[in-house]
DNA sequence: GCACTCTTGACAGTATACTGATAATCAGCA
DNA sequence: TGCTGATTATCAGTATACTGTCAAGAGTGC
């Protein structure tokens, strides 16, 4: 019987779980409201303005069914605005708004303190090995899951 | 800005992203129907027979609420029994059933073939290497989630 | 101009995970 | 014995993630 912890799918799920608590407890010290899921959704519309929703699930990997949910609770909070494109009328523009900038900005002192707490057992050069083989394996496994990381290909080729 | 792929956290969430859509790929190729989550219950039941479910969710690290609903899954799927202990009222033994083997014992490459799969970017060493770093990680992180892994002990110590 | 296909966003349904609460029970102690 | 606090299991509610489906619109080829 092969022991939970030779199990590369049993440490995935147990790290992160911990991170998500670590995010979690951090944040809420800060005095913030915001999952890890809702923040990296804020952190990517502010860097990509006008970017719509299926772009922005290809950027941080996320379900596009997913999406509607995060984009939806992060409108509710008024962090973000979704407006309807001009260029295509299905699709719905997302703008970071006045409230999502200071809350990105007030939040990410805890997001980084977060970031190594999650990794305080391990030394420096064991955080970068770790980060190191991670990206490895997430790259060589991208087309396995139903939401692959994207590039905004496409959102630069209109931007042209 | 940092990028997402320098945050451990947004590591830990898409690598176990694939990791588990790897496990449903592989399961569901060898005709099973069990999540990630209910193959381990499964497994550690039929290591522990009679366990309750709140030494189960230590052993393998879920929340108590969580634990509640897996089992009721698998003992829907008539994979393992429930039934009130004779020692404790509060508590339900749970006993894996005949036919609960035999998916445990059928599924059991299709799991193993996952773990590879997820790393197949990674060398034989590689994935040492990452396996090491994340027990270590997940070590010192222990208690910082509200599912803690707990050994057994209250069990064994009931078996003298 | 029209049919065929693809894309965007959304919905229903299922399965983790968690917070916080509660009922039933057990265990220790005055 | 009887009270108090801890423990087991469960429930309600929220937030990811996914499967599968659908309507509306965009785009292409003829």
């Amino acid at each position: 019987m092969k022991d939970n912890n030779d199990m590369p799918g049993h440490l995935a799920r147990r790290f992160q779980q911990i991170a998500v608590a670590v995010f979690h407890a951090e944040v809420e010290e800060a005095g913030y409201d915001l999952t890890p899921v809702q923040y990296a959704a804020l952190a990517a519309i502010s860097t990509n303005p006008g970017i719509d929703q299926i772009t922005l699930a290809g950027l941080i990997a996320y379900d596009r069914t997913t999406i509607t949910g995060v984009v939806d609770r992060l409108a509710q909070k008024g962090l973000v605005a979704r407006n309807p494109s001009s260029r295509d009328r299905r699709a719905r523009e997302l703008q970071i708004t006045d409230a999502g900038r200071q809350t990105l900005a007030g939040i990410t002192p805890a997001v980084e303190a977060a970031q190594k707490t999650m990794v305080r057992g391990l030394t420096a050069e064991e955080t970068e090995e770790l980060m190191r083989l991670l990206r490895k394996a997430i790259a060589a496994g991208n087309e396995l899951s139903r939401a692959p990381l994207r590039e905004a290909l496409a959102q630069a080729a209109k931007d042209k």
